[in-house]
DNA sequence: ACTTTATTTCAATTATTCTTGTAATATTGA
DNA sequence: TCAATATTACAAGAATAATTGAAATAAAGT
């Protein structure tokens, strides 16, 4: 189950700005609310094209979800696939050696699986 | 002692690209041993400067570690680094709703002291 | 000292991404 | 239907990033 390689990179693009990591952080503290495309522009203090240009490409990437509400755009922040692409960077870590997992903190080797 | 916003943009960068990606990958999986720049090259079957170009970019960011070694730099992956880039992901997750937290199977949610 | 090996640096080209302005689409309310 | 609002689409220029090749640095072995 775990991601492809080409979401992953997709997914850290998307994250990999200023405003696009802005926007993001503001939709994961909004929770299931979210926000329409105007109170993100608002919120951001730039052009709203240019918020919805990077609208566009965190939703087509994955890190958001959009939904229309009539004439609004209500986006939410995808914390499934947040969790995914976690899993995808630590998977197989230290593999072989799963002492060296605890000393470096890493949370999937402190899982009780780590090393299998 | 959370990330600065600008900290955390460099590292997103440094993971935004299908061969620095790889690399990190192969240095997590390598654990503490990590790897000396020649080796990560041949693994990645890239010319050695292209790599090294991009090992420069990461370690830049943080997201590695670089340690000489005679003639050899040794990269290994900065994991405490990334356990707190994920927390600034997610800080604040949800805030004020903590209820909201555990459907959306956030780690930070599942924490004890969610919504504080 | 000389040669080989490991790695980085620099410069040039190509490719991609960001921003801005303007126009288009579509929903709502009068 | 008409006007207003919310949002997206498109196009052009500016800014960044990626790749390549050639040269530089620096440590190791002879």
């Amino acid at each position: 189950m775990s991601l492809e390689k080409e979401t992953a990179v997709k997914l850290f693009e998307a994250l990999a700005s200023g405003v696009r990591l802005d926007i993001y952080r503001l939709l994961v503290r909004q929770g299931h609310e979210g926000m329409v495309a105007g109170q993100i522009a608002a919120n951001m203090d730039l052009p709203a094209n240019n918020v919805s240009f990077h609208l566009k490409g965190m939703s087509h990437a994955g890190l958001v979800t959009v939904a229309q509400e009539g004439r609004y755009q209500r986006y939410r922040a995808n914390l499934a696939l947040m969790q995914q692409l976690l899993a995808y960077l630590t998977d197989e870590c230290c593999a072989g050696q799963p002492q060296q997992c605890p000393e470096l903190a890493l949370p999937c080797c402190a899982a009780p699986d780590c090393g299998e």
